[in-house]
DNA sequence: CAGCGCCCCTGCCCGC
DNA sequence: TGCGGGCAGGGGCGCT
């Protein structure tokens, strides 16, 4: 579910009803997700002030004055605004409450997601320290990419969704940028020229930004904050298209695995 | 170290 | 209808 748009949208739409409010319970339904919740957690942050929801790749972060809770959303997670009347329904494995009318709730199917306590400098995290630039972030831009992307003979659609290059860019997103681009999934990093790293670079921060605005992409049930679906699949030219018609040059596209992941292109329009 | 597969897990869709 | 197989938006980890 969630790439980077998803997780903004998450970001926004739950930060103003929590944020500045003291936590009054931490509730762990099921602690079993891609790390086991430490299940101490409530301990170190029942009682005190959220100041803030920060996001860092794909990383909430929740800062409280004495640590930081990183809540990963994995491949089928969601946090809701909720109030006690709500139904815990299946999967709902996590609850942090504010008071009777704001509780934010946690519910991922497959469990891929985390959420780990920090009470060190975020910046130092081993999650976090590696990570490469926010790909909205000015320091994400061609010069940057070119010069990375001389290092590395990978696929380029691999190496733009390895974190260590630039944070965010998901599986949908990366097919995306690639067909705006007109750039071929299978090209080597180290073969694009710098113009085609310009463009990419732009196209990235493109289909990003309007899948922020746009409220991130709902395939099956991702719902932001607010409980509301996102708007963005109507706007995907290629992920999920395979054998359809392309939309600039009407030959069917082609659909392939690449590290695992369905790669959809136009062999006609990406060089 | 770079690169590549594997795997965590449940749900859903498809074909038989 | 029931069941098995394949696939799904992420990403850390272990191996070569």
């Amino acid at each position: 579910m969630p790439e980077l748009p998803e997780v903004e949208t998450t970001r926004r739409g739950i930060a103003p009803h929590i944020c500045g409010k003291h936590l009054r319970d931490v509730i762990i339904r099921d602690a079993r997700l891609r790390w086991p919740v430490d299940l101490e957690l409530a301990s170190f942050i029942k009682g005190k002030k959220l100041i803030a929801v920060e996001r860092r790749a794909k990383y909430l972060l929740l800062r409280f004055h004495n640590g930081t809770v990183l809540w990963h959303l994995g491949m089928s997670g969601n946090l809701r605004i909720v109030d006690s009347r709500s139904e815990i329904k299946k999967h709902d494995h996590i609850d942090f409450v504010f008071n009777k009318n704001c509780i934010l709730r946690f519910h991922d199917p497959r469990r891929f997601g985390c959420v780990l306590w920090d009470a060190g400098d975020i910046a130092e995290n081993p999650l976090i320290k590696h990570l490469g630039p926010e790909p909205l972030a000015d320091a994400f831009n061609a010069d940057y990419l070119f010069t990375r992307s001389r290092r590395s003979s990978k696929p380029v659609k691999t190496w733009i969704m390895d974190g260590k290059i630039v944070v965010g860019v998901g599986n949908i997103y990366a097919n995306e940028a690639l067909f705006s681009s007109a750039i071929h999934p299978l090209r080597k990093a180290n073969k694009l020229s710098k113009k085609q790293c310009d463009i990419l670079v732009d196209e990235i921060k493109k289909v990003l930004s309007h899948a922020i605005k746009q409220g991130g992409t709902t395939l099956r049930d991702f719902v932001g904050g607010d409980g509301k679906p996102g708007y963005f699949a109507q706007s995907l030219k290629v992920y999920g298209r395979g054998g359809q018609a392309c939309v600039t040059c009407h030959k069917p596209l082609k659909e392939s695995h690449l590290g695992q992941r369905t790669t959809v292109y136009c062999t006609s329009c990406q060089k």
